[in-house]
DNA sequence: TGTACATCAGTGAACGCGCGTTCACTGATGTAC
DNA sequence: TGTACATCAGTGAACGCGCGTTCACTGATGTAC
């Protein structure tokens, strides 16, 4: 019946990592869970990744990637991207609850590397568009980075959800107006 | 030599898991490895906490409670509160990498939700403090816990950390300074 | 003050299970001629 | 167009290991009288 071979088992384990990790958070499955997903032998997810650091760090490659590509459509509009980063996350939540966890992966993986930097760079950039003055353009960008990546992290972690109505993207749009509201309205004529 | 009876295992247990915790994270031991740790039979700490979960369910539990004396001990400074959150999660990452991880633990027992219920009021009374209107007092503590908890996650990460030098509460100041500078500026007259 | 006994804290052997890893294998695919 | 052979993808049995759990136990402590 079943085909000897799978034919795109290497997309096969990927995701079926992502449900695992989704239902049961990256520590929560084995090698073993994942080929019996997939529906092969337990020995097969070896030949493609060799171990399960090796799906961990696939995994966080392809979720930086998306997300990279995620914040680079938003096009410039800075606000947008802090809300898109939100939305990001709440719907994949799978390649998130990866992707900020770099002792399960090798970081240090060329892949990742490239696009974790593409993203880093739309948060740069739009960080010195809202800053009053060059000397703070790192506390802004962190400022900017440490509240929508917060607000993302206490969404998944249940703590907001819990007393909310609505999706994350509608309520990060709401707290986010209000955090922003001076820097966006203050920002300097030409930088 | 070593006596029958420990005399505070249920202690040993728990500052063996923030050792193990803070090591390779909360899924990275077993009761066996604490056991281990600790200089006692496999079996002894299933005597003091069950199983594994009820291990996590203290250390949330005291990890709140220590969070919340640090959060009130800032004594109404509420940019202070931001610094302890931080400073907390810098010093005290067994504790924080556990907390909000409610997945792992026993969420709903009495003595995590009394602690994380007291944090939380610090927070909520010191956002009341910032907000312009009492219709934005909710936004506004949903952004600072936001901007709070964000830089502390990224730091431990070490998203942060490898582009900084010193500590994590003196690069947050910065960037607390930066992002709260107009909320602290406009701070209404009389609420 | 002394003894008896219940309770509590910790032991250690035994079990079954899922795991990662190794290994000789087999079926399918692609390429050279 | 046809055949031979190398390479690649996946199999399945076997292994040793650490795990949680059970169980009958033993040593220490506390309390009643």
């Amino acid at each position: 019946m079943s085909p000897y071979h799978h034919g795109n088992l290497r997309r096969a384990i990927i995701d079926a990592a992502l449900t695992a990790t989704e239902e049961a958070g990256p520590s929560g499955w084995s090698l073993r869970e994942l080929a019996r997903r997939a529906g092969v032998s337990h020995t097969a997810p070896v030949h493609h990744f060799g171990d399960k650091t090796g799906v961990l760090t696939a995994v966080a490659a392809e979720g930086y990637r998306l997300f990279a590509d995620a914040l680079e459509q938003t096009a410039g509009d800075f606000f947008e991207a802090g809300v898109a980063y939100v939305r990001f996350a709440e719907q994949n939540r799978g390649y998130f609850d990866v992707m900020f966890r770099p002792d399960l992966y090798r970081a240090d993986d060329p892949a990742v590397t490239a696009a974790r930097e593409r993203a880093r760079g739309v948060l740069v950039t739009g960080a010195r568009g809202l800053s009053p003055t060059p000397e703070q353009d790192r506390a802004v960008m962190l400022g900017v980075w440490s509240i929508v990546h917060g607000f993302a992290s206490l969404w998944l972690s249940g703590a907001i959800t819990e007393s909310t109505t609505g999706d994350a993207a509608t309520t990060a749009r709401s707290v986010f107006q209000v955090m922003l509201d001076q820097l966006l309205r203050n920002l300097p004529p030409s930088r």
